[in-house]
RNA sequence: AGGCGCGUAGCUCAGUUGGUUAGAGCGCACGACUGAUAAUCGUGAGGUCGGCAGUUCAAAUCUGCCCGUGCCUACCA
């Protein structure tokens, strides 16, 4: 070994090369599990309440998912982004304590339970209520395992021995408790509302529970003489309406036009043999389908007496056709914009009992009353003249034949178009004006209360608020009733004789003990005097029973859950929902809350997109575009999930797909091995004595100024929700400042300077902080990553990163004129690597170490690299300074003068004195040896 | 159809009150290293800023229209 080329053979076993157990590949879809077990074994949830205990509380209170099928990508996003921000606001130091929710009651439940029934032949309404709610109750109960399993393999850190739920007995109690209060304030009142419904079944349906199929229509052409117009010489013409539901004729109460529509008024002269149409008569309808009336109802010849505007009409008054059969009230006109001239004749007639437009605009808008006229069973009902007992799906032509009669109609027809169906017994269904239950959004203020709380609360992103605002400002009064088994009671008895609900405290306070101790079941199974105690009589009072829209279950969390909890407060600091939750949660809870409390449950509101696929296209089975978080979880692990979700811009629609997802495992590769190399170069470092700050080189301070900025960014973005840019900025630290620069540079010092060197030890102060820090930043994000990199760090097994808080910063590491200064000199060192690339395509040198540095200066950039070790900066064997007047800045190589260190691999004139080594590396050396 | 959003390189995103040749990271290509090694370093090529029109000395940025896309309503006589 005396001779050069035996000592270049092997020096690798005197160079300090990291060392760590921490491996480079994460395995996570195995890793995760165990660390998830650990965190189970530390019961670090409890551990956590204990080491925050008495620290200001940060309460992100969880809205419910529903119960009933496994999560989907949506979830994911929800409640990662949930438990990033509950672990980075435990970071802070706060208390946040996180109880996670289930929303158990409610339809889809509902439906599946009789899915169950139909496959084994049983109907549903042959079944006792309790036996039908106790199935819907296990159905919930079994999903919400399932789930709870699922939200913890993504990481999620939160009470999940004890979530609330709304199923709960005690939770349904307070939900009782609270329509209770609308009750005795009097703004819980009985109204009627049309609403799908069954006359097979006798019972309304949902929206869902319908399907559209064909279905042949007798349509009427009816008209309506005018008693008062503006346009007087149009008074005692006719206003034509189409319709293709004759029965809804007793319900009339309206007529609807557009302002912008152009009317003629036609006089007709002559009709083919078949019409019902009468000569001489005048008719107002839509110019632009006249032609199309007359063929339909056998008009032959007309002619045109005027045209005019739909707001020509504004306060008219029209006659019922029937108005000689006791139908001898007036029919108004009215302006409506959804009025079209597709089809029909440009008029609409209205029964306010019979569609929710025909609600909306006689009743809501125009206070006109909704009459009732159709009995469960589809008849007529008793107190109509004329149709009484008819039925209003067989018996349509009949209708039409007797208005004809009556001179009421110019046509008949009939049109096949896709009409409603029941889902279950596919029969045909209509609009049913029935009794229901509202909140008034009026009585007592409510919306003025909801609005009020809305404007000090904070949104992010604001635009949450103008778009919630907007939907309180229009909304119309709460119904709060379904004709439905699986809910929770709408607790309320009606004095039959006045028709009035009982407002007594003592009574509902009765429900609400019993619901407490045996569930809202009891409502059903109870006798109503258990009740009603001793001071009424049972059979002066009529039982409800409707149930509570779910909305009203969900939105009632704040109150059984965050007021009842002591672990929690109310208002929560934080709600955080997709932005569908503005017409639900966010909006259900404010209402609840306002009406009752006078105030938000929140202090802020976070929307969040949707999920879409990678050309942004919504996921459907039916474009099979569907991504499970489960597979996901199985390839990559929940950690690339967790860092997919803040490396995108939440506020907005998401997108997810392979690509996207092959680059969240490129980033999660750079942030695992920088901690990776950390963890390698601190190998041994607690044997060796930390450099005081004053000690340390300029470019450590550097690093240290960088932690300080940082660390001020993350702290601020933190309680902005911000982690998109969180993740950048932690992402370009450990790509840009730590592995292409700083752990580039110091290098050569830490694998061959002597290792209790002052500026080696200098290095590993700042590397352990390094570590300290970027550990604590990624720990809400890459929660799995962060527990075992900290692990392998402290070895210690009962401890774990996130009972840590962020790393402390001294104040006297902040030097932004630091941070500036080597912005410059990094861009020279930029042209310097530029060169030194050019230099290698030519084939002057190979590695960046066979290169020596020759600088032309301008003066200021010679001041800038003033008592900087220069070839350690650029990573060459040498680098001078050979002038400071230069006019432009230029940078030569050359091919570095001496040989390589065997060791160091720089190559330096003194090598080949020292038979093989450099004078540092021998130094090292021999004292090793 | 209405209300509220979104549309900047292959991907994820920055672009302050309109002001030089539109930025970053990843990916890609090429190269170096073989002592972070299924890693690391360097260099480079990628954009009619969804489209059209307008305001302006000047537009990714302001206005209008259109197209695409998402959420929420309404889908009716």
């Amino acid at each position: 070994m005396s001779d050069n080329r035996g000592a270049s053979k092997n020096y690798k076993d005197t160079v300090f090369l990291p060392t760590t157990t921490f491996p480079m590949r994460g395995g996570l879809p195995q890793k995760e599990p165990e660390i998830i077990a650990r965190w189970k074994q530390l019961d670090l949830y409890k551990r956590l309440r204990q080491a925050r205990k008495g620290r200001e509380k940060f309460i992100l209170h969880d809205g419910p998912p529903y119960a009933n099928g496994n999560l989907h990508i949506g979830h994911a996003l929800n409640k990662i982004l949930k438990d990033v921000i509950n672990r980075s606001q435990s970071m802070m130091g706060k208390d946040a304590n996180y109880v996670p929710g289930w929303d158990c009651h409610g339809l889809p439940i509902e439906w599946k339970i009789e899915e169950q029934y139909r496959k084994k032949g049983k109907d549903k309404d042959e079944v006792p209520i309790e036996e039908f709610r106790e199935e819907c109750r296990v159905f919930a109960a079994h999903w919400m395992n399932v789930q709870s399993e699922e939200f913890q393999r993504l990481g999620v850190l939160g009470d999940w021995q004890n979530p609330y739920y709304t199923m709960k007995f005690e939770s349904e109690a307070i939900i009782a408790a609270e329509i209770g209060k609308f009750l005795m304030q009097g703004s819980l009142y009985r109204g009627s509302k049309p609403v799908m419904w069954s006359p097979v079944e006798k019972t309304a349906l949902a929206e869902a529970e319908l399907e559209y199929s064909d279905h042949t229509s007798t349509t009427i052409f009816a008209k309506f003489k005018l008693v008062e117009c503006p346009l007087k010489a149009l008074i005692d013409n006719f206003i034509v309406i189409w319709t293709t539901t004759p029965w809804t004729i007793p319900g009339n109460r309206a007529l609807a036009y557009n302002n912008e529509i152009d009317y003629v008024a036609i006089i007709i002269n002559q009709v083919s043999e078949n019409s019902i149409a009468q000569e001489n008569q005048i008719i107002i309808v839509s110019e632009i389908l006249l032609e199309d009336i007359c063929s339909q109802c056998g008009i032959i010849k007309y002619d045109v007496k005027a045209k005019l505007k739909g707001y020509e009409l504004k306060g008219s008054i029209a006659k019922h056709p029937m108005a000689d059969a006791g139908y001898d009230y007036p029919v108004p006109l009215l302006n409506a914009d959804y009025v079209t001239t597709e089809q029909g004749t440009g008029f609409v007639h209205i029964a306010p009992g019979h569609g929710p437009e025909d609600y909306q605009l006689a009743h809501l808008k125009y206070g006109i009353e909704v009459p009732h006229t159709v009995n469960e069973d589809g008849t007529l009902m008793e107190h109509l003249p004329v149709f009484s007992g008819f039925h209003v799906l067989r018996d349509n032509l009949k209708i039409a034949e007797i208005i004809s009669e009556h001179k009421g109609l110019i046509g008949i027809g009939n049109l096949t178009h896709s009409y409603p169906h029941s889902w279950r017994s596919h029969a045909p269904v209509i609009y049913r004006n029935t009794a229901q239950w509202f909140i008034s959004m009026e009585s007592d203020g409510l919306r003025n209360y909801a609005l009020s709380a809305l404007k000090e609360t904070s949104f992010y992103p604001s635009s949450g608020q103008r778009r919630l605002i907007s939907m309180i400002e229009n909304r119309p009064d709460w119904c709060l009733s379904r004709q439905r088994a699986w809910g929770v009671p709408i607790p309320v008895f009606v004095e039959k004789k006045s028709g009035k609900p009982l407002q007594d405290q003592s009574v509902v306070d009765r429900i609400i003990a019993i619901f407490k101790e045996e569930g809202c079941d009891a409502w059903f199974t109870s006798p109503p005097s258990r009740f009603l105690g001793e001071n009424y009589d049972p059979d002066s009072y009529e039982k409800v029973n409707d149930i509570a829209d779910v909305w009203f279950d969900s939105g009632s969390t704040h109150a059984f859950v965050l007021e009842q909890r002591e672990d929690l407060h109310s208002p929560a600091d934080l709600y955080l929902e997709g932005s569908d939750q503005h017409r639900g949660w966010f909006h259900s809870s404010l209402l609840e809350s306002s009406g009752t409390r006078a105030k938000a449950p929140y202090k802020g509101v976070l929307t969040h997109g949707f999920v879409l696929d990678e050309q942004g296209r919504k996921m459907s089975k039916s474009l099979g575009n569907v991504i499970q978080p489960q597979k996901i979880i199985q390839q990559s692990g929940a950690d690339i999930l967790r860092l997919w979700v803040v490396s995108s811009d939440y506020y907005d629609d998401l997108r997810i797909g392979t690509e996207i997802l092959k680059r969240q495992s490129d980033h999660y590769r750079r942030i695992r091995n920088t901690l990776r190399y950390l963890l390698g170069a601190l190998d041994g470092f607690d044997a060796l004595e930390p450099v005081s700050f004053d000690e340390m080189p300029e470019l450590e301070k550097w690093v240290a100024a960088r932690l300080f900025e940082l660390d001020k960014k993350i702290t601020e973005k933190v309680n902005i929700y911000d982690f998109h840019s969180i993740f950048t900025e932690l992402h370009d630290f450990c790509n840009g400042d730590l592995s292409a620069f700083y752990f580039d540079i110091r290098k050569d010092m830490l694998y061959c300077d002597k290792l209790n060197n002052v500026s080696r030890r200098a290095a590993l102060t700042m590397m352990d902080m390094c570590f300290k820090c970027l550990v604590a930043w990624i720990a809400p994000i890459l929660c799995f990553t962060a527990d075992e990199a900290w692990l392998a760090y402290t070895k210690n097994t009962d401890d774990s990163i996130h009972l840590r808080e962020y790393q402390n910063i001294p104040s006297e590491w902040e030097n932004s004129d630091l941070i500036r200064k080597w912005m410059n000199v990094r861009s020279i060192r930029s042209e310097v690597t530029t060169a030194i690339e050019n230099a290698r395509s030519e084939s002057k040198i190979g590695g960046s170490l066979q290169a020596s540095v020759n600088l032309s200066l301008k003066e200021e950039e010679k001041k800038l690299l003033l008592g900087i070790d220069l070839p350690a900066l650029f990573i060459t064997s040498e680098a001078k300074i050979v002038s400071d007047r230069a006019l432009k800045t230029r940078v030569e190589i050359h091919l570095a003068a001496g040989e390589k260190c065997a060791r160091c691999w720089k190559v330096l004139p003194e090598v080949k004195v020292n038979h093989g080594l450099c004078n540092r590396c021998e130094e090292v050396v021999l004292e090793k040896v």
